[in-house]
DNA sequence: AGTGAGCGC
């Protein structure tokens, strides 16, 4: 079982190891992913982490939401499900 | 550059 966790208003400096390195404190981090403009090839600043655990998630999240993290007070929270992928 | 939701052609 496995928890995804939102983390939006990121800084630009941010990459998924420094997520993961963050997040790591409080469980397994399975995945973290910043979300990168294709076009741009810049960040979006915001990401998407996945804990072991729901109990791990849930202590990040209090832990983290609104903490400063590269320059920026982070928002965390729950992720929803993943949008269905446009084709064009 | 900033209120946003990820993948894979």
């Amino acid at each position: 079982m496995s928890q995804k966790i939102y983390v939006g208003n990121l800084g630009y400096s941010i990459d998924d190891s420094a997520l993961s390195e963050k997040f790591a404190e409080f469980g397994t981090v399975q995945s973290s992913k910043v979300i990168i403009d294709r076009d741009t090839n810049r960040s979006k600043g915001f990401a998407f982490v996945e804990m072991s655990s729901a109990i791990e998630a849930d202590r990040a999240i209090n832990a983290l939401n609104g903490t400063e993290f590269g320059g920026r007070a982070m928002n965390v929270s729950e992720a929803k499900p993943m949008a269905p992928k446009s084709r064009y």
